[in-house]
DNA sequence: GCTAGATTCAAACGGTCGTTTGACCCACAC
DNA sequence: GTGTGGGTCAAACGACCGTTTGAATCTAGC
């Protein structure tokens, strides 16, 4: 801590932000609150950030930047293969914020509940940082999808990268209602790399299920 | 529009209150506009619901109720049958908030939005109604999960229901990021009973993959 | 027609919010 | 020493928030 004391002004309302936007939300989280656990003056957020809405746009990108620049990376690697992969795939998007978890105790369910959160956030500045920081990665993970599963139809294909955000963003942002479901039998702090083999196979095997084609719907009860 | 007027200002209020918090927020939304949209007085929302929190516990609970007792029935007919099966249980689960989706076109993209989102939202009013209404429901289906797959490690089971929870969430709550990655190929407006079918068919494909097992982790690459 | 209770209304309350201002501090170049 | 500019500070601004109040209005029952 007494580096921490020394940690310039920028850093510290960062840490702080992230923090209490994690714990409460964005909206019900007010700078005055942020600058008083950062210890610095109130007036320091429109300094370095402009505005609230700057704050948090620097809060969500100071993550998400370098987690989106190791699943390229990952991606990268299981594409240098000569076929590619399933399960390498799905291993590039889910691993790299899941194993953010091995950081401080203290911050981290704060920094995952956020950013599984901030999916779901209507705030115009939290999408438009998800948008620029997301968009070029879903079309890569999209390409590398379809060489992993040439025979299923681009549709269901896309449906099931839906489901699987879904279930990505849920693992990472609400352990606590993991916790409920299981009764307190299951965390995540178990075996971070456990977790992520264990998400990893559920979503290979549900993208590896036969695609739903047409006229199937109303037959679906006799035929499984 | 017509009957609209006549309508008791209660439900007045719950609907405005349903769209804006669906499109907003519930912290960005002021009683203000609620009431302002609604055409009613501003104090008529504590007269009728006590307190913002009230109103918002509220507007939760006339969706949820109903979405609940729905699943309940379809998983007791499913159960009905001798033994139990995977599909029924998933289906029971996902299918009753994804056919409100029929409801009036305005008022469906706010609605769930509002559900899908309101899993991730750290107010205490929020959690509190979420809590009391999910938790029974949770057991209820963690027992018939138990007993379609009698084979699967208990462990696994909650995982999977972990994920299976969140791809549901985001199918309902986040049209918007479907589009997204299909480049709008996709969207919910195709038949709801399809995409109930699709999301079916990847999740029970998932949790009939085989269990991750101690031990394996580090040998999964070459596993798999 | 009158009363009692339920509902609606305009107006204001105190508080908190994000933002702005202008003075102040201090390290460093000249 | 002096000026300069990046950074910090206390204080205030106007706006908007959820909530409360007390009178006005409506609706039944007698």
């Amino acid at each position: 801590m007494a580096q921490a004391r020394t940690k310039p002004t920028r850093e510290r309302i960062l840490d702080a932000a992230e923090r209490l936007f994690g714990e409460r939300g964005f909206a019900e989280t007010s700078l005055r609150e942020i600058t008083a656990r950062a210890r610095v003056n109130l007036a320091a957020v429109h300094y370095h950030f402009g505005s609230k809405d700057g704050l948090i746009a620097e809060v969500l990108r100071r993550r998400l930047v370098p987690i989106n620049r190791e699943r390229l990376a990952l991606l990268e690697a299981a594409e240098a293969e000569g076929t590619i992969r399933l399960e390498a795939v799905l291993e590039a998007l889910v691993a790299p914020p899941l194993r953010l978890l091995h950081g401080a105790a203290r911050e981290r369910t704060a920094l995952l509940r956020l950013m599984g959160r901030a999916l779901n956030e209507p705030h115009p500045a939290v999408q438009a940082v998800l948008l620029e920081e997301l968009r070029p990665l879903a079309r890569r993970f999209a390409r590398a999808l379809e060489r992993a599963l040439p025979a299923l139809p681009a549709e269901e294909r896309f449906w099931r990268m839906h489901f699987c955000v879904g279930a990505m963003a849920h693992t990472i942002g609400d352990e606590f209602r993991l916790r409920l479901i299981s009764e307190g039998q299951c965390g995540l702090d178990e075996d971070v790399e456990r977790t992520i083999a264990r998400l990893v196979r559920f979503l290979a095997a549900g993208f590896r299920a036969p695609a739903v084609v047409c006229g199937e719907v109303e037959a679906k009860c006799e035929s499984l």
